[in-house]
DNA sequence: CAGGCAGTTGTAAGCGCTTACAAGGAGGTG
DNA sequence: CACCTCCTTGTAAGCGCTTACAACTGCCTG
């Protein structure tokens, strides 16, 4: 028994498969396809030949021949939170479901996609599924020529194909409870509207519920989307000694930092400030006051991605865009009462 | 202009741009190489032609030619927590340090790895990335006949190569803790031994620490490692009339639902029951009391899987197993004193 | 100035698979 | 019984790339 194979040492081929089965190599073929018509008899020669060889056919030749890699590539920034893992599932599992591969590339701050490693993703796929505000502008205009292209979470405005969930109303719905149902009036929007697209479309909803009321407009608080900016974010407050009674903010990891650092500064939430967050993470409803947040239908956005690049690829008439929707999740730290226990 | 190229409208090949260029299709993979010697002319006169043509390589046909893939399988289960997300990071990041893509595969409850994908996987890597208890010995054992194969988080045990943190001499130690710091005397694992290797042997470490105590060991709760069987655990628990006085949970989400369900039936954690976690979660900072869990060094797993699945193939000697060392998180749930502000 | 060498480029043979087409055999029909 | 069909199988031509080898150029040596 030979050891595993390597590079140099290569394994079993389709005409080790021929010769062992005692047939053609195009016969091995059809059998492996289950394709064209092949009598019973020759496909369990065919079939006992290969399992006595432990043949497996080379995924690059079967894609050479058939001119198709039968792969995805998705791009995601740090996989921090559980919006990317679930976005991931959703889309593995549609791939999966379509027989298709996934290759994941990961853009991290200090390891940005550079030319290299882009090539060598969208080398090797027939797809590609980037996340919105990743990658710029022009690099993926340059993707689009070469593989069909479908940005996710983005806008669709740069003309590029795009998918998303609902951002704005539900920013502003979540903005106006706070304003209408809590009685605040000088909320601010904790996160950058530059950082993705879908935080410069919550803030858009943010504005506009305090525009339709006739109150200002206070500057973003900035800064990126994890636990640090949401500290960064407290002390910048408590820096400007406080013009505020609301904080919405661009996730919940901002959140929930957030109130952790103006809590420890000795203020109340909801009672000194009204807060609330965006996916409704998994520690949103374990802390104390739970968080109201924006549930957002992540795993179908995955899936959906993967199903309209799949659409793009074999030609088939495109899904008109879509816009996922999602579900305001009141808890008490905008002050409405604590729902129900905590467990799930 | 073409439009996007698809399987119809293949898109510029290596003859293509050898035409354009007026040279060989061998010199233009030289220069694609950066590898032979290639005079400066002729190296612009190619590149300049790829740019106007936007030339991309097929990997298949690359593939093939050099009888690698330059790609790594990683397989994993439900992306939940950050456990996974952590491993993932660190071994994408490791293999595009390499030059290798990434091909993941997810195993979920219903929708195990069966054949057809297996083989999907596997055909189009030169190396594969297991989580320890996903799939089944002989399935593994048969994978290994056919490309080098690496399981992560699992046992040294089976006869697969195999990386992990370590696991029960942390769980000895967090037990310990509770026994000896907080003089706990009743405690029981909750988790399931068999769902998973890392599960077994912290329960080992907790079957030790009472051992060596002197102290019978109760049967495991059982149950997963979701959140919904942290619930179903306090409610056995519930059930039997509470014969515990500290919990040692498999993960932090089976302690977190846990404690908030414990707690809404009027019980006080730390001061009726010491509860303690494993992976130090985000919402692990963030509740109160802060959960005691147990802290290993996940990212770094991910690259040195990876890392050791390149040597694998390479053929370079194999570094030693080595198991990756962990860390005790103290909190507020097992009795101690709750360390500085919940903020990063 | 013949011979040799290094540097550069082209030629051509695969890599392992898919698939159009041809070929052969078995069975049915008039 | 000749002929036509359908079913099954084989033949062979790629798919787009890498790479060993050959060939050519110009230059340096003796």
């Amino acid at each position: 028994m030979a050891a595993v194979p390597t590079p140099e040492t290569p394994g079993p081929t389709i005409y080790s498969v021929a010769d062992a089965a005692g047939v053609s190599i195009a016969t091995v073929s059809r059998v492996l396809q289950g394709s064209a018509s092949v009598s019973a008899r020759t496909r369990e020669k065919v079939l006992a030949a290969v399992d006595r060889l432990d043949y497996m056919p080379r995924a690059s030749a079967r894609s050479l021949a058939a001119g198709q890699h039968e792969a995805l590539g998705l791009v995601l920034p740090e996989l921090h939170g559980p919006y990317f893992s679930e976005l991931l599932m959703g889309f593995e599992e549609a791939a999966a479901g379509l027989d298709l591969s996934v290759v994941l590339a990961l853009v991290e701050p200090d390891r940005p996609l550079d030319g290299a490693r882009f090539t060598r993703l969208a080398a090797g796929v027939d797809g590609l599924a980037v996340l919105g505000g990743l990658i710029p502008d022009d690099v993926l205009r340059r993707a689009t020529r070469q593989k069909p292209l479908l940005v996710v979470a983005g806008e669709g405005t740069a003309g590029f194909e795009a998918l998303a969930a609902e951002n704005t109303a539900s920013a502003e719905q979540v903005t106006a409870h706070v304003l209408d149902a809590h009685g605040r009036t000088r909320p601010v929007f904790a996160g950058d509207p530059e950082v993705a697209p879908d935080v410069r479309l919550r803030f858009e909803g943010f504005t506009r519920a305090l525009e339709r009321r006739g109150l200002p407009v206070p500057a973003p608080l900035g800064g990126g989307l994890r636990e640090a900016d949401g500290v960064d974010a407290a002390e910048r407050l408590l820096a400007t000694g406080m013009p505020t009674d609301a904080v919405v903010c661009a996730n919940d990891e901002i959140a929930l930092a957030l109130t952790a650092r103006l809590t420890a500064a000795g203020l109340a939430v909801p009672g000194d400030l009204a807060v609330t967050g965006w996916d409704d993470v998994m520690a949103a409803s374990y802390v104390r006051p739970g968080l109201t947040t924006v549930r957002q239908p992540v795993r179908d956005l995955g899936a959906l991605a993967a199903h309209q690049l799949h659409e793009r690829i074999t030609g088939a008439a495109p899904h008109d865009p879509g816009v996922l929707e999602t579900r305001v999740v009141l808890r008490g730290s905008c002050g409405c009462p604590e729902p129900a226990p905590p467990a799930p």
